[in-house]
This record gives structure tokens, C-alpha cells and sequence, in this order.
DNA sequence: TGAACCGCTTGCAATTCGCAAGTTACCGAA
DNA sequence: TTCGGTAACTTGCGAATTGCAAGCGGTTCA
């Protein structure tokens, strides 16, 4: 039997895995990483076609799980914005380890040279110049 | 957000989710790169409680995806041994990422305090050590 | 030669996914 | 102040995937 959900921690991997070890979730903290995504549609528009209803259960997943923070826009009631928590942006080298396995091993991605450049030559400083152009929330 | 990070469309994240972006191929890589998995059985009996169909199909996965080698034992041929190939090997440093950002944040962690430090001062070294000390298939 | 093991495969019920349509709330213009 | 439009979901339903258990063909060992 699978283990249950809330078995997931202790093993890093078990968790991270738990965590986001899933497409969809990978996509939208693409899109909130490096995409500037901060609103519902912004997810739905990416080009990927994630269906509305896996979308919104994926994004109260992240937010249960404290890797992304939902607010209402206090100029426009209407609408939400998601952004990245620390344990988000915590996230940000994870990302980086996968693009720059993807840019080596697959031969139609297309990641800027310059990109590339940095990110083999200081992650760790890549890492953190994305970090500091998020924007923040309110609660930060 | 810096037009920069625009230029690409999220490609080598779209392929890395595609890859690995999925529970159960995450732990498999965990067993073949931290538990020395070799086969089929070590993976059934890992812990986790993964069915022994989905196992199938993801090893099948994983194998297309060029991540993972599958030869016959040549000692005995009603065994199968598994392995890390190179493009592989090449996603323990995304795996170490996750294990650091899991140490972190979950408050239950089991990441011992030697793996952790290491992880910390010097995540590349640590990469190579856990790379030269997995098994080489026939093919390499 | 037969029992046991190994690596799967199959059958089936239950869960999850993906698509499309519907719903509720808010905002801005008339 | 009402009305149309937008934003963020929610619901319904058929299809695909998952999880569980049993089965199966090949290989090794006693």
C-alpha cells in the first residue's frame, strides 16, 4: 500500500517528492519563478493547457503545502495574487538543477546562451538575483 | 519581470517536469542513487508501497527517457539490474537540491547532520562522491 | 525434476484527469 | 444603479490512470 499522506515525512527525497513531484506543480512554479505569473489566468494562459480545475487544485495544494501565498489584490477585490513564500523561493535552485540538466541533455530546449552562462558559472548568485526581482507579499 | 528571464518559454522546465516530474520516478532515481537499487525487488521493497505495475511502467519510462539502463545479470539471467546511465547520473545534483531544500523545511527530517553539512559547504563535491561510488553498467 | 524466485503482466475497482459548461463576486461604464 | 464584462473558481461527466491482487513464463537451485 502506498503510504499515506501523512507519511511523507522524514526521507527528503519521500517529501520533495510529495511535495512537488508532479508536472502541473512544476510548471506553475516555472511560471511564478521565471514567468512573472501572479494571477489565475496568467497559469491557465501559459501555453501548457492545464485544465482550470487541476490548476485550482494544484494552487491549494502549493498553498497548503506553504510554498505559495494566495492574497486578494487590495486594489481590485476580483482579483488574486499568488507569489512564492520563502520555502518557495527555496525552491528557486531545485529549478536550476533541473534547466540546467534539461539544457545539456535535451537537444530542442532552448535556454539562452547568457542564462546558461550563468547559471554554470554562479548558481548560486543566479539563485539569488531571481529571488530579489520576485515581488514580495504583504505578509513578507 | 526583466525581460531577460523571458526569452525562453519555460522549455527546460517543460522537459524536466515531463521527465521527472512525477512521485514515483523521483523515488525510483532516490533508490538507484542513494539506497543502490539494482533491482526490480529493491524497488518494490523500498518502503514506499509503490505497485508493482506502476513500478513496471515507470522503469519502462525512465528507460525511454535515457535516465536509467536495464541489462540482464550476467551471472544470472533471470535476474534484470538497473542503473543510472550517464543523462542520469547527471540529475544527482537536482536531487540534492531537493534533499537541502528538505532539510530545511521539513521540521520532521531525517537528513543526518554529516550528509547535511557536506550538502551545504560544498554540494558539487558531494555530486562526484556519490557518483563514483555507483555501480557501472555493461554499456559504459 | 520440482520447488522457489524473479520480473513482470493482467483484471478490475477506485481514484484522478481533462474538457466544457456553469457559478459567484466584483469592477467600470452608462 | 444597473448592466456587461472579467476574474477565479466549481461542477459534471466520460476517459485515462492508479492501486491492489492474482497469475504467468523463464531461470536457478536443491
Amino acid at each position: 500500500m502506498a503510504k499515506k499522506l501523512d507519511e511523507w515525512h522524514g526521507c527528503p527525497m519521500r517529501y520533495a517528492a510529495a511535495m512537488i513531484g508532479d508536472r502541473w506543480k512544476l510548471l506553475i512554479l516555472r511560471d511564478l519563478t521565471l514567468k512573472g505569473a501572479r494571477r489565475y489566468r496568467d497559469f491557465l494562459d501559459a501555453g501548457e493547457g492545464i485544465a482550470t480545475n487541476i490548476l485550482a487544485s494544484r494552487l491549494v495544494q502549493l498553498e497548503d503545502a506553504g510554498i505559495v501565498n494566495r492574497e486578494q489584490d487590495p486594489k481590485n477585490a476580483a482579483r488574486t495574487i499568488y507569489s512564492l513564500t520563502p520555502k518557495g523561493t527555496d525552491l528557486i535552485p531545485t529549478l536550476l538543477a533541473m534547466i540546467a540538466w534539461s539544457a545539456q541533455w535535451d537537444p530542442e530546449t532552448e535556454v539562452p546562451a547568457s542564462f546558461e552562462r550563468a547559471l554554470r558559472s554562479d548558481a548560486e548568485a543566479l539563485a539569488h538575483e531571481i529571488r530579489d526581482k520576485l515581488p514580495q507579499f504583504a505578509g513578507e
